[in-house]
DNA sequence: GTCTATAGTGCGATAGAC
DNA sequence: GTCTATCGCACTATAGAC
């Protein structure tokens, strides 16, 4: 008998999105996981730090995805098009694929406060790395934190009206209409 | 001997904010603030939901402070000048004599993540609120939302300036070259 | 892997205001 | 009498310390 399964990390996460969904986040203790997932409770608490964190991981993987782009764009590039470039990368990763286990993460996240609260503070995060990007690419303050926290509000927005019910388009139109919204508010059209 | 003394919330408020200045917020025990200020921990938590809700009562005041004007502005006033009304509007109710106080309170809000990302579910939960009232003033969607975004997100980097080690400018005047950064990013002066 | 402190809940009892 | 604030106590789960 092997002593422990590879891919305990994952197993926990898969366990506990199933049963969050089955019985609700709050109604599932972490024992509950643990025991299911085949690993003690100490274990749990080895790969997340609290509870919560089982569904957030990988928020690397967003600092890469609006990084990238940005870091390979032209140096003269206004801020405004690395914005763009960004959400149109986030575009490219929220595939269709991806919507149906988007909504059900979603789905779990937005029946529970505390939930929502880590989810801003991982978006938080994502702005203040975003804004030291810009700093080290010469864009000035205060512009560099507006064009941050304006790239991740939009790619906020857009993710949630992506996952809304009965919506068919796909992410980059979505992010293309906030954009637009965006222009319309700061320089309306007479 | 009386029972109580009135006041038992403000009591409480006043003496956690002592005791996390004085010894941190995560040293400091809810039984602890409620013994100093003579009550039960169960009274504390008839006052406030949690720990963390403490340092965040009066919320609603917020939400007034940006609705009043907003709803005093004449129907046909466009999205991007209410923006500009409610950050008037923070600004008269910011003003200097408040600055001590709200860097206090702040430093021990930055010193804990967990108090960080309550202040974020607050600014939310004022961003929905703000939303719902645009659409009842008949501002469409995407709009409405991204008008609410826009405003609070503004209010929260200016806010954030204002209190500032060394910053002596004004809040309103801290606003307007937040708001002017936006107008650069959305529509760059070639 | 075990032990413990702290946060937070549920419910019944009690004291005073009205 | 009703209403509300407080207390007291038993209890669970999270999370951290050892």
């Amino acid at each position: 008998m092997v002593r422990w399964q590879p891919g305990t990390r994952e197993r926990l996460q898969a366990t506990a999105m199933q049963l969050f969904t089955e019985h609700g986040y709050d109604a599932t203790t972490v024992v509950e996981i643990a025991r299911t997932a085949d690993v003690t409770e100490r274990t749990f608490f080895r790969h997340f730090a609290d509870k919560r964190e089982v569904l957030f991981a990988g928020q690397d993987d967003f600092l890469a995805m609006f990084a990238v782009p940005i870091e390979r764009a032209p140096a003269d590039t206004a801020p405004f098009d690395l914005v763009r470039l960004a959400l149109h990368a986030a575009g490219t990763y929220f595939d269709r694929d991806k919507r149906p286990f988007s909504r059900d993460r979603q789905a779990i996240i937005e029946a529970n406060p505390a939930l929502q609260e880590r989810e801003l503070g991982k978006l938080a995060t994502l702005k203040i790395h975003l804004g030291a990007l810009l700093r080290d690419r010469g864009v000035s303050e205060p512009a560099a934190t507006i064009a941050a926290e304006t790239a991740v509000t939009v790619f906020h927005l857009t993710f949630q009206q992506w996952i809304a019910p009965g919506e068919e388009r796909s992410f980059e139109e979505i992010a293309s209409e906030r954009l637009d919204a965006l222009a319309s508010l700061v320089h309306p059209v007479r």
